[in-house]
DNA sequence: TAAATAATAGAATATTGTTCTAATTTTGAT
DNA sequence: ATCAAAATTAGAACAATATTCTATTATTTA
């Protein structure tokens, strides 16, 4: 259990085989009825809807979005690029992660440790935009080092799950 | 349009402005009722209701699914590998690809070029299960030739959502 | 072991999804 | 530009599902 602050306790929740295979088929479709849910996990209605309310309720479950098929949205042409700051201050770091929170291109950005400081994912139409992206907003950036794109030639998995 | 097989037409589908800005909202949250997107876009139910079924029908929608706090379910040790083959025939890309996709622990899975051949996500618990997974699954794939782990510090952004 | 608490099932109700009909708008050919 | 055809939309009617309620059963804990 987590203590935070004074005398306040935060328990982790503790997820059953029940909750756990639940939210796996949560995060396979998210848009069944809750009577199918019901008959996969062997329990009644109210018993499924009590333990997703509380799933939701305990911060598990943290929201339900629809995915899109980016090659019919024009945005297939998805790069993993590398980044390495020149300097390393704690302004320095909070303004660049500032300022890539408002590129629209990016989907990911992780703050991650070896070889380069941040790894983004971006998604947009093609090599062309790609390019107009980088010279116009992403090396625009203020105190980035240099970048090493990575071209995704083919997803061979892609998904926002985890398993567990 | 694209033309495939003999005079078969498959157009891809129009978005107008209410389509985006539907998709943007479903993205987000995709389990409002139709009647709150029907007042954000000042359309009626069944407009609305009639626009997500066609983007549905059309695949620009692929699925609806719940999301999760990786930190509630302790999976939230994140690690970017980047992997380079030996060989690059086509059976062993294959028989590589093939059997990524068996394990759990790998959400994203992309063939790119460039310095590596392979950029994964891995979700586990901490950096024992982390050492194991590489250990007993990862690299017990035959044909791997090295790889080199971004372990994730922070995540400043990670949407599935892409932005049209 | 007993009391208290939590989880579950089934019924009742409220809300929402889905279909239907008619009106309106848009499209495409002439 | 004009008209017919097709697609989109609004509002009402209906069906399905979510949500709440009550009682029962299971689980915890003192």
């Amino acid at each position: 259990m987590l203590y935070i602050g004074f005398n306040r306790k935060i328990f982790m929740m503790e997820l059953d085989a029940l909750d756990k295979q639940l939210v796996a088929l949560l995060q396979e479709d998210c848009k069944k009825t809750t009577k199918q849910y019901a008959d996969a996990l062997q329990l009644s209605k109210t018993a499924v809807y009590e333990r997703i309310r509380r799933l939701e309720r305990t911060g598990v479950i943290t929201g339900y979005v629809a995915l899109l098929d980016k090659s019919k949205v024009n945005r297939d042409f998805t790069v993993l690029c590398h980044i390495r700051l020149v300097q390393h201050t704690k302004e320095n770091v909070l303004r660049f992660e500032r300022e890539i929170l408002k590129l629209e291109e990016v989907s990911e950005c992780f703050h991650v440790g070896g070889d380069y400081d941040y790894i983004l994912k971006i998604n947009v139409e093609d090599m062309k935009s790609y390019r107009e992206f980088m010279i116009t907003k992403l090396t625009a950036i203020n105190n980035i080092g240099n970048t090493q794109s990575s071209f995704v030639i083919n997803e061979v998995k892609n998904t926002p799950s985890v398993h567990i």
